[in-house]
DNA sequence: TTGAAGATGATT
DNA sequence: ATCATCTTCAAG
């Protein structure tokens, strides 16, 4: 009874996985063992090189250069020179796309999420297929949700600024 | 080598 | 509305 998601569910186009992600399981075992296991709420789509507010807009770097492999990795980065943001790669090899989970749980907002998952840069290219710290197990999606514009990339102008690409799952529905 | 700008969160 | 805090990347 292996529930985790493999490659065939990051490996599509992440505005297909982000409504199905609402709801899947996040598990986290920490070094001592203990287990996190909690819902996905809320994601952000950053879709390809053409998306200005994604950071692979400006092509391949060393810092979001997992973004350009297959999906199923982890992108790890450090914004505000404090806050880590966890993204889940998505699409095919070559195509950068990911996914930036903003709230887990009762977790509300991406630097909080990584805090309470204790998720920091070594978790740069972790395979969420093969790892055995963290990973997604399948769970019923939510089938309802609200978008709407993505948070903090003013910098990206229009149209991007403006496209729906949050996927937040209706609390009460969780 | 340097500097400006962040995919935020807590506080005033 | 402001600030903490520091990596990244582009410019010089």
């Amino acid at each position: 009874m292996n529930n985790r998601l493999d490659h065939t569910f990051f490996c599509r186009d992440s505005l297909v996985i982000a409504p199905e992600i609402l709801g899947k399981v996040m598990v986290r075992v920490l070094p001592d063992g203990t287990r996190i296991c909690v819902p996905v709420t809320e994601v952000e789509v950053y879709r390809g090189m053409e998306d200005l507010a994604c950071h692979a807009s400006k092509g391949k770097t060393k810092r979001n250069q997992v973004m350009f492999g297959p999906g199923g990795y982890i992108y790890m980065y450090l914004v505000y020179g404090m806050h880590w943001m966890l993204n889940i790669v998505a699409g095919e090899e070559g195509n950068p796309e990911a996914l930036l989970i903003r709230g887990a749980g009762e977790i509300s907002g991406p630097g909080l999420v990584t805090r309470y998952l204790k998720l920091g840069g070594d978790f740069y290219g972790e395979n969420l297929t093969t790892s055995n710290r963290i990973w997604l197990e399948n769970a019923q999606s939510i089938n309802r949700f609200s978008t709407s514009p993505r948070i903090g990339i003013n910098y990206a102008g229009e149209p991007w600024v403006s496209i729906p690409w949050r996927f937040r799952a209706i609390t009460a529905f969780v």
